[in-house]
DNA sequence: TTGACTCTACGAAGAACTTCGTACTAATTT
DNA sequence: AAATTAGTACGAAGTTCTTCGTAGAGTCAA
């Protein structure tokens, strides 16, 4: 059951714990290694060579980039947050709604309430895209 | 970097390939493993031991059911879909749009253009949700 | 200069996922 | 009855993901 054809050039679909990072990397922007393990925190305390490995391996896969001019490398997210949101959400949409989004978004809506300025927020943006629609 | 704290009696986030399969249940309902095979068919020839394998296993972690009265075995998916819809995107809610539903919908919709049904469909919705609270 | 510290590289291990071969059993056909 | 067919069970292999230990090299202070 061949599930992700993934082509050489092709940047692969961040998995759970590589995604962590990049939330690290978009929220304070590039940093060594020793900065993202202190930016997961949180709960979860990850070894330090843990991290140092994740890091080496999404630079592999083009997750992320890597400056070596200095002796404590830097690493810098390789796509933006919106496009890898968009992707994942994407890749949600085929794999189990088979790309009905008004199914997805209902189904985000009624997993988690979202506040009224969210609905607004969310009108909004409906109104924009059937603008030129009219 | 725990990931996911699987309780015994939780029923777990089903894998890609687990979820084809679930989608074959859902719209079928319940079948066999030749069935269920048969079904996946599409693009991507699983063989039938490969099928048989995932089954047993997601029996084991409780996303399906057996029935084993008869010889061949049938299957059936043991979570409605509509909770599995709803599993899957709280969790990538939480995981990539830090609970934000708003940034996930746009996401959503600007991944793949929904159409016009679709977009009244998804203002209907927000109209239902707000219904009560204003 | 020696020792403590910090960093990278690398390998290995364990878990999960997917795949399939083989063995065995039950049913059906000839 | 023997052979063929169709099914389950099981184990093992290959891959990916996550984790961490250890080795080695650079840096800095006493």
């Amino acid at each position: 059951m061949r599930l992700t054809t993934r082509r050489a050039s092709a940047i692969p679909r961040p998995t759970d714990g590589e995604l962590e990072i990049l939330r690290v990397l978009w929220e304070r922007g590039p940093g060594t290694v020793r900065e993202v393990q202190e930016g997961l925190g949180g709960s979860r305390e990850t070894g330090y060579t843990t991290v140092l490995k994740l890091l080496q391996i999404m630079t592999e896969k083009g997750l992320v980039r890597r400056n070596e001019s200095e002796r404590a490398h830097v690493y810098a997210a390789r796509v933006p947050r919106e496009q890898t949101e968009k992707q994942l959400v994407g890749d949600l949409l085929d794999r189990a709604f088979a790309g009905s989004a008004s199914t997805l978004v209902m189904r985000a809506l009624s997993s988690k309430k979202a506040s009224s300025e969210e609905l607004a927020r969310i009108r909004k943006f409906l109104d924009e895209l059937e603008g030129g629609r009219r």
